[in-house]
DNA sequence: GTTTTTTCTTTATACTTTCTTAATAATTTC
DNA sequence: GAAATTATTAAGAAAGTATAAAGAAAAAAC
């Protein structure tokens, strides 16, 4: 859901950049890291969804790198090893180690690319249950976030409540009395200046990532989601 | 953990069965299939944790097994895919479809078994893990202890407890309520200036060791692990 | 069993964000 | 074009949060 987040370690600074350049085509956020001691640190001091990791690397190898990461750091991001070596021995020490997946050189990036939706989906297939989709609209009801694409809008309580309302009821006119009772949990006594201005506010909030409309107003009635 | 069940699907009957044989030694169970059809007759009356896929099958091609299964007979068992077909085409096809790795042939058994343990090990592996790592910081349950780093902290009980539960969910939202009730077991009475306080104190404690924000603030809503 | 120490809860106060109100502008309907 | 409805803006009111410190409860030490 979220940009997802990849580390790339790879001394080689040209097939680093090639594949930072695939992956952020892909709409993927990268770190390039280019000695196995950079990629630690980077390790210690962020969070990342992914790592690709190059075994022949200056300082720390890659096989020691991913030997630390699992065993001192008990980090369990996925890792997809990157090797020119063919050896047998070496792929298998690396499954060992906790590797998931293990990509030789020469490769077509268009493979990488693959592997690493691969291993991307997995992630997004066990975070996806509570999810409502309209158009580039998300939300996310276990995470109480609401996105326009990657970017979550940072929405206040009530805003949060009335989109929820909208996006789980698409097609349904809301009457403002309906979106003050149901939001509000209250019993409505004529106030509708309230839901107008927090209308503006989340359309306001939407239009900074968005041309396109997400709340339709339905004259004389009241509002509801798009078409 | 059970003995896992492995399909595979391999014309070639020598091929299947030196597959079979190794992947027996290790303690798995197998299951043989010799066309496209009888996996699929498989599929539909037997549940397996793990399927082995040739592309080149008589009748049901491999390629349309893999569509059918996924989109069909909406079965999302992981899929390791086997080929003598080098063409990337037809790798990236496959990824597409839902296949979760993809081995040339010819290839070592020693590699085909090393990438079915990765993909077993997900299935066994996604509630054990002992330690949660989030940037800086480290909450290791068995030790009961959280760590900034290497420097731990001398967290009181409630303080453990919230912040274990927002490591362990981390992008999920946890309401004051949801807080008192999961780390009190007790019931919520609408108290809840404790919770802030802890929260304070938990902050403050992270402080000393690093300067970054750790938990934050959902207004109107509650915290959450900060992304 | 009492004292000491630690932890948890409550209270008080300052602070921040959000909600509502009200005034004004813009739009739609007839 | 006038009336009705909605949109936007800004400011004050209301609600929620942060933090320190004191009191209550629980745990540990003696």
């Amino acid at each position: 859901m979220k940009q997802p987040n990849i580390l790339v370690i790879e001394d080689d600074e040209h097939i680093n950049h090639i594949i930072s350049d695939v992956l952020e085509k892909e709409n993927y956020l990268c770190t390039k890291a280019f000695s196995g001691s950079e990629g630690k640190m980077n390790l210690i001091h962020q969070t990342f969804d992914l790592i690709i990791l190059d075994l022949m690397l200056p300082g720390l190898s890659g096989e020691q790198l991913m030997k630390e990461m699992r065993e001192e750091l008990k980090i369990g991001t996925p890792v997809i090893v990157l090797s020119a070596k063919e050896e047998l021995n070496h792929k298998l020490n690396l499954f060992e180690l906790g590797a998931d997946d293990y990509v030789t050189k020469p490769f077509e990036v268009e493979e990488l690319l693959a592997r690493v939706n691969v291993q991307l989906k997995r992630l997004s297939n066990s975070e996806s249950a509570s999810q409502y989709r309209h158009k580039q609209l998300v939300l996310d009801t276990k995470k109480m976030s609401v996105y326009v694409d990657e970017n979550e809008l940072s929405l206040t309580k009530q805003e949060y409540k009335i989109i929820e309302l909208l996006m789980k009821n698409p097609t349904q006119v809301f009457t403002k009395q309906d979106l003050y009772e149901l939001a509000w949990e209250d019993t409505y006594i004529g106030e509708d200046k309230t839901i107008a201005v927090h209308i503006s506010n989340i359309r306001n909030k939407i239009k900074r990532y968005s041309d396109e409309s997400y709340i339709d107003t339905v004259w004389g009635i009241g509002f509801r989601l798009s078409t």
